[in-house]
DNA sequence: GCTTGACTCTGACCCAGCGTCAGGCCTCAC
DNA sequence: GTGAGGCCTGACGCTGGGTCAGAGTCAAGC
């Protein structure tokens, strides 16, 4: 038979607080013998369960689930793992978007010294802009919205910036070929750039394409802000002409 | 005199639910006018205090401090931002540390097939490395601790690797030449390894390089998985031809 | 045997930011 | 006047404990 702490002791040994082991207790999370006085007694069994406890708890796993993680064996723990790893990146993407904002609002604030309006307002621009991108997910299936999950971690604004920019300038070669025949080499050609950029995006997945079709079909229902954003992509002729130059490639 | 809104209506303008808008209300953070009846009434002006509230709550504001930012202007606002965006980039530490340990974890499932002991022990050894990096932080100061916090954001397990086979492949080096004048060519490069692994550390900042000190004169205080790990690094003779060698530079 | 001091126990309230009833008005259309 | 639907306030719940408060336990010293 092991040694045996009292709760002050297993504290100190632990690197927990007496008052997180009475809770541990009360969730019969971790439930120590008692004395015939009712004062709990540790063993290094108990240690051992408490270290798997912390450590789960370090993952951010509500402490029911790991109750049951412990107690009905680990069976369930991969699919666990999982899942709480996506809800961290989750959580850390949105942790990235808030310093971004502040970095913003930072710099926005120190030449103009004007802490108010300034700030506050890219504060504000950059939250508009992750509601848009929630709202645009709607149009995903779950396995896209998985797979754009981790694409999103290697996203960053300079791409961000180099793919509009690259959009914008493909818009305007197209617009400046409108009279060209779209079997010609010229069409094919600005046909390949835009497919290549789609692609940029979807990284060839054909969910995520199938998603991004959806979003854009039913663009009118989209919220004002986006509109205006997508405002200079919304022409007609240029949407009808690649659709040309691309079909005329198939057959 | 612009329109005015129902809460419900007001709710869905502003994308904050019913009961959020009670209780900034119940706060005094945002506070309508009301009818005769009761009933709470918002202006486009709520509007706006509202997105500021939204943006601030974003950022992991608390909602008092977001009412003393808002009703006593702002001048507060840059050093929230700053405090704000340091306490996030702790957080961001903190789950890259957990989504760290679940990878290796599931990669500790995945070919052993036991989930129990493999993964949680990975997970185990995650945190204690954390544990163990707090508990050396004691040693240095408040201005050093926010340095070492900065350069953290850009150490990546790789380096980590590479620095501790530097550090290992060094003090063989040197106790390959414990026998060697302290003077001579041999013993002044192996200083100057020294002195250059250190400042990769320290970044050359004077508070670091203190608090480095420290830590380390007082290892001996040290919890046992630390002292174990450093163990092989504790050969006082390599220490002290070291320090003459670098003595020597000196004179 | 009694006191004292150091521990321990349980129960209860507290934090943040709301979600979620419950019970009771208000308003408007029919 | 009455039913539907919206509005109000108050109160409890959740997470993971922190922080008392009042009371029991235990070993040591007198």
């Amino acid at each position: 038979m092991g040694k045996l702490f009292q709760v002050q002791e297993f504290a100190e040994l632990s690197g927990v607080t007496v008052r997180a082991l009475h809770h541990y207790d009360r969730l019969s999370l971790l439930c120590p013998k008692r004395t015939e006085a009712g004062y709990r007694l540790y063993s290094l069994h108990d240690l051992e369960r408490l270290e798997q406890i912390v450590a789960l708890k370090f993952l951010g796993i509500p402490l029911r689930q790991v109750k049951e993680l412990l107690d009905r064996d680990t069976r369930g723990l991969p699919d666990v793992l999982q899942s709480q790893r996506q809800a961290l990146e989750l959580k850390r993407h949105y942790l990235d978007q808030a310093i971004a904002a502040i970095r913003e609002a930072e710099r926005a604030i120190k030449p103009g010294h004007q802490p108010n309006a300034a700030a506050l307002k890219k504060i504000i621009e950059v939250i508009e802009m992750k509601n848009e991108a929630d709202f645009l997910l709607k149009y995903y299936s779950d396995g896209a919205q998985a797979k754009l999950a981790e694409r999103r971690q290697q996203w960053t604004p300079e791409l961000q910036e180099q793919t509009t920019k690259a959009w914008t300038d493909l818009f305007h070669d197209v617009e400046a070929s409108l009279g060209e025949d779209p079997a010609s080499e010229k069409a094919q050609a600005l046909a390949a750039r835009w497919k290549a950029l789609v692609e940029a995006f979807t990284g060839a997945d054909p969910d995520i394409g199938v998603g991004l079709g959806k979003a854009w079909a039913d663009r009118q229902q989209w919220p004002d802000s986006l509109q205006q954003k997508t405002a200079s992509f919304s022409n007609r002729d240029v949407w009808q002409f690649i659709e040309k130059a691309m079909n005329c490639r198939h057959t």
